[in-house]
DNA sequence: ATTTTGACTTAAG
DNA sequence: GCTTAAGCCAAAA
């Protein structure tokens, strides 16, 4: 098994509870390098995982849907995790409820 | 080993 | 809310 940044970014990501959301720059301090967040999409993009890896759940620092290339992009993305049981505050995720703690 | 690039983030217009 | 600019980081070529 590899360890390097990208495999602790999937395990981290398939962790992701449903009904729960994690920012890109979380992941990365997650993975030991909290400046890294550029290179978290870059592996949800990726996507390796494929559905083990639920990129949808990954969102911007405030909660607003960043990235996401599927679908109609950010606008598909809303209503899945919205599906999920995510909370929504207004275009954006209620970080308050659903944010992800890393655990 | 060097360069390019990108699903980030923050600041400014 | 969107675009541009700059900063930071790791992967891919």
């Amino acid at each position: 098994m590899e360890s390097s940044f990208k495999e602790k970014i999937y395990k981290l990501t398939k962790q992701i509870p449903k009904g729960k959301v994690v920012t890109y720059a979380q992941l990365a301090r997650l993975a030991g390098s909290p400046k890294a967040a550029r290179v978290v999409g870059l592996l949800m993009r990726n996507n390796p995982y494929a559905p083990q890896v639920p990129c949808h759940r990954v969102v911007g620092v405030d909660g607003s849907l960043v990235g996401y290339s599927a679908g109609k992009g950010t606008s598909s993305k809303r209503e899945v995790l919205k599906k999920e049981g995510v909370k929504f505050k207004g275009p954006k995720v209620d970080l308050s409820a659903s944010l992800w703690n890393g655990r």
